[in-house]
DNA sequence: GCTATATTTGAACGCACGTTCAAATATAGC
DNA sequence: GCTATATTTGAACGTGCGTTCAAATATAGC
């Protein structure tokens, strides 16, 4: 039973198989069996490379937050001083957009692990803030370059709605699908792209631009 | 020990301690020993009343979303067929926002319950669409009629967008908080709400007010 | 090829989980 | 006030949880 050539390693198969489940049932809805099973590995095998099951939650995000940060900021820095809102808008969402469509299951299993984290209290400073700050504060100073008589709660909250109409839009739930009978696809990001960046553009034109 | 006059009945008291423990740490961080001994009230008493931890927190959401949608609805119905999309948006998010603001901690902690089932896959279909969705097709329906000419994705999308905002929103995660060293507080639901519609109308009006 | 280290195995630990139930108590109808 | 029903009690059920550990096996350095 040579299982050297099994495609990936143990770290990375019990990785792959908590991202998938975690995007499914969240952090509490998932066991270490149900991982260890999927990922056809022993039980002890996550605590032995991870610590704990919150180690390997934290593993989970982490490996994907720092490819997708580097790109972002990258995206960010790329952009002259005179940039419009809508490059702003697109160096920070298109990155982790386009991951979600052409990067396979694993990243959009990703997104909808971020997605729900985003939105519970008890994730929101250890990992929310831990992770995704840097890129965030890069982001709003940027929009303050670009609108420099927005007031400083304008810039905020329009970030605030544009993380979450980002977020709803990772969590994939369905809902949308359903709403429409199917007209809109959650899962066809490409749709979605084309109407986000304009959508909140056009957000934080109005909240943004004309203050005093 | 005569228990008659603690304040609230006994289903009462299992969904408010239920209600709270939820928005704090979901369906599955939740157990019904905690929710009891939070209600002072035994272990057996929440199957008694509701059947099981799942019928339990369907009353959740059910209790408070009968109160909401029929508000909301009311709002909608109040407009005429020229009402501005401002208008619209704010029949839709407005009650919701209000509550949260003057209704107490309890609808509080129903808006970060509502929040966290938006972003499941999970609870879709079995309880966001179950619940949410007759007032989100009757909003969608008024936005077509002030819109005529929008096309039906774009609608889609952008109820999707406001969707997503409004959930982070009610999400109140204190991501924004951080964030902006408290110059912005995510439980000052009026600071939002006075930038939330203008922010959102200016997106649908950018996506569906010069369709083809 | 031997040795030290890294990894995997398989089983067990104590604990908390949702649910069930018969007995006890409170409540409401007549 | 008695009776039928509704509710509460307290304990127990079997199951699955995260974690731990010594023994077995694989790997890499010399």
């Amino acid at each position: 039973m040579n299982k050297k050539t099994d495609k990936a390693s143990t770290p990375q198969r019990i990785l792959d198989s908590a991202e998938a489940l975690f995007a499914e049932s969240g952090y509490d809805g998932v066991s270490l069996r149900m991982i260890t099973k999927l990922a056809g590995v022993e039980l002890a095998l996550p605590n032995y490379h991870f610590g704990s099951k919150l180690g390997l939650f934290r593993a989970v995000i982490q490996r994907r937050s720092v490819i997708l940060n580097n790109e972002r900021m990258e995206a960010l820095n790329a952009l002259s001083d005179r940039a419009e809102i809508e490059d702003l808008i697109e160096a920070f969402i298109g990155p982790f957009l386009r991951r979600s469509l052409f990067g396979g299951e694993g990243w959009r299993d990703y997104a909808r692990v971020v997605a729900q984290i985003a939105n519970s209290p008890r994730w929101t400073s250890e990992i929310m803030s831990a992770e995704f700050d840097p890129v965030a504060i890069e982001f709003i100073r940027r929009v303050r370059v670009r609108f420099p008589v927005a007031k400083t709660e304008d810039v905020y909250w329009s970030f605030h709605f544009l993380l979450g109409a980002m977020t709803m839009t990772f969590a994939q739930t369905g809902r949308i699908d359903l709403l429409s009978g199917d007209t809109c696809r959650g899962s066809d990001l490409s749709e979605i792209h084309l109407r986000m960046v304009p959508f909140l553009s056009a957000g934080f034109s109005r909240l943004c631009k004309g203050s005093t």
